[in-house]
DNA sequence: GTGAAAGCGCTAACAT
DNA sequence: ATGTTAGCGCTTTCAC
């Protein structure tokens, strides 16, 4: 056991030095490992450290040397699982180089993520990775760019902010899916996002999220394709808690001309967008077709199992995480920048338009 | 549009305060907030901050204070949507406080775990919370103790160390459900765990974690009131991936003395045991009986919904977050720690015993 | 190879 | 209320 217990004053470079008499300058060469120290002087000076339980002060180190070996990581909700898995592969990633990660969640919330962006800045960070909650409210971020801060954003671009940026080719994975909608039969496709805007959506508007715009040209431009008017009026945002997306999807789901399939943006609707499926006694695929973003294991399990919409999460947090530490160590970028792109999973949510709906309404026999 | 563009050198106090034609340490208390301060000084050094773009070096910051308003949460996988929801509870927490916080997975590796500490604390985090990966190999967390710094344990205990630990009465409910269980009429109750042990598990073997070892514990009394025998044979730890899962799975499903019902660990380990239920042809609950730790919506989907144990995960992770600043800050405990207790969910994945299996098992007619 | 001394940006005594 | 002077623990000239 050690001596003197619980001790009040860390102890320094000075008391190894003190220690192994040597110089502090000495110590502090040996114990940082850099300068030219002599081996007689490095065993002393680290058998005194070892003696003494020395532990560097990286504070103080990250104070000198500018590097603080730390990376900044903002996303809008770690609880959800996309993200979760995300910052897996940052972490896995970051460590592997010798960086901790400070993570700040924002709750999809700009006020936030601009004092989250500060606060990193201010604690020095030698980068920061951001899934921007906002696509047009970009002005902190061009400040961190500006300063000369690395900066990666992830999932989400920036309006005119020229930074690397690791994200899935939305439009395209929306256009696949949406285009598989329609060959099955669907044309009133309904579209549901929590994403938050302050006016109501109307078809041309401009949208805070370019992930989600991205989804919406997509889903128009097959819907151009195959000659026919995109269903505006299907287009579901601000679904906030369980009960309002509860609400939106009964919404759709119900009236003459009712949605006969239903696309989720994202893991956490899908499981609330199920269940008020599952509510109102439709069966789907029989009754509505399910399409949702995000591959999580718990959607094979359903009966049937789901149609879903893949990305590589975890490839592309490490990739935010490599190109940043990239940055960091002033190493060029790759020669060509990894392209993420989506799958579409075919599994079983996805059927024909049931004979009742579809384009012609029939009154009921009533 | 500033002036200057992209700086080399951070603005300073001395470059404030220059600026506004005070002393150093004028400026500093005027920007720090501390001290005395005339109004005209502080508008004075406020508005030349402001001007200049003037932001403090937290690093240099802490290393007067002493303080990093920074707390250090070592978790086993971050990926796991139950880490995940405690996270948030913490970050949350530390938000609201004016802390900010450094996560380290550790892949439920010692090792990793020990690093990760040593790291944080030469970052001189303010605090830990920590869900160790061992409740016997408690070194680290015991100096971490020992040195003064605060620390909060999660989920996990750890053998003879006194310190605040959030954690649900694993013993409890664990002997709930499985009387539960057994009242349905199952006696053979298998339980899969991703625990990994260095010796294959025997009876009365110690393990490397109070939780596991504790709804062992609770198991083992629910059995010893009905007056059975627990099923030793039953426990498969070390369930690595999804392939190694679904092995024990069929394994334990398998022969004449087959489980009756699977208890998982966890919700990572459930979802591939179901998968595994499903591709062996059986049906839940008419065939095999199905119970797991962790309430996630997901569970709600499937057909039948599956009965859970929940736990108050995210408010474990304010209880953790909430202990620690509290101690961070000096102030007493709570009059009454609070308890979290876990529940039984009953849904629809336990059912009686299949009249083919139970206690006797008859020759096939054959 | 080694040591003395000067910072890094800030806070904290200590005077005035 | 204000300014001067020391540090915090480390790295980094710059001499020797």
């Amino acid at each position: 056991m050690s001596s003197d217990g619980a001790r009040r004053r860390d102890v320094t470079v000075a008391d190894v030095a003190k220690a192994a008499q040597v110089s502090k300058a000495q110590a502090a060469r040996a114990l940082g490992n850099y300068g030219a120290v002599s081996e007689d002087v490095r065993e002393r000076v680290l058998a005194a450290a070892e003696e003494l339980d020395y532990r560097p002060n990286e504070l103080a180190r990250s104070m000198n040397t500018g590097k603080s070996h730390t990376i900044g990581v903002v996303v809008g909700d770690i609880e959800n699982p996309h993200f979760g898995l995300a910052t897996r592969g940052i972490t896995d990633t970051a460590k592997k180089s010798g960086f901790n990660v400070i993570l700040v969640n924002t709750d999809e919330n700009t006020a936030a993520e601009v004092d989250a962006v500060r606060v990193l800045l201010d604690k020095r960070v030698d980068g920061l990775i951001v899934a921007p909650a906002s696509s047009v409210e970009t002005q902190h971020l061009r400040r961190v760019h500006d300063s000369g801060r690395p900066l990666v954003l992830l999932d989400r671009s920036a309006e005119g902010l020229e930074v690397e940026t690791v994200a899935v080719d939305m439009a395209a994975i929306s256009y696949e899916s949406t285009r598989y909608l329609l060959q099955t039969g669907h044309r009133r496709i309904a579209f549901i996002s929590t994403l938050r805007t302050d006016a109501a959506y109307t078809a041309g508007m401009r949208l805070d999220s370019s992930q989600i715009s991205d989804r919406l040209d997509g889903m128009r431009r097959a819907f151009a394709d195959m000659g026919c008017a995109f269903p505006e009026d299907l287009v579901r945002l601000n679904a906030g808690g369980a009960d309002s997306i509860r609400n939106l999807t009964r919404d759709v789901l119900q009236g003459n001309d009712a949605a006969t399939a239903v696309v989720a943006s994202d893991g956490l609707i899908a499981l609330s967008v199920v269940e008020a499926i599952q509510e109102l006694g439709l069966a789907i695929p029989a009754d509505v077709s399910f399409l949702m973003y995000d591959d999580f294991a718990w959607t094979r399990l359903t009966t049937p199992p789901l149609t879903v919409i893949a990305q590589p999460v975890y490839d592309m947090g490490v990739a935010a995480a490599s190109a940043l530490i990239r940055q960091i160590e002033g190493r060029p970028p790759a020669a060509a920048a990894p392209e993420f792109s989506a799958t579409l999973v075919r599994r079983g949510s996805v059927g024909v338009v049931p004979a009742s709906s579809g384009e012609s309404v029939e009154v009921p026999a009533l």
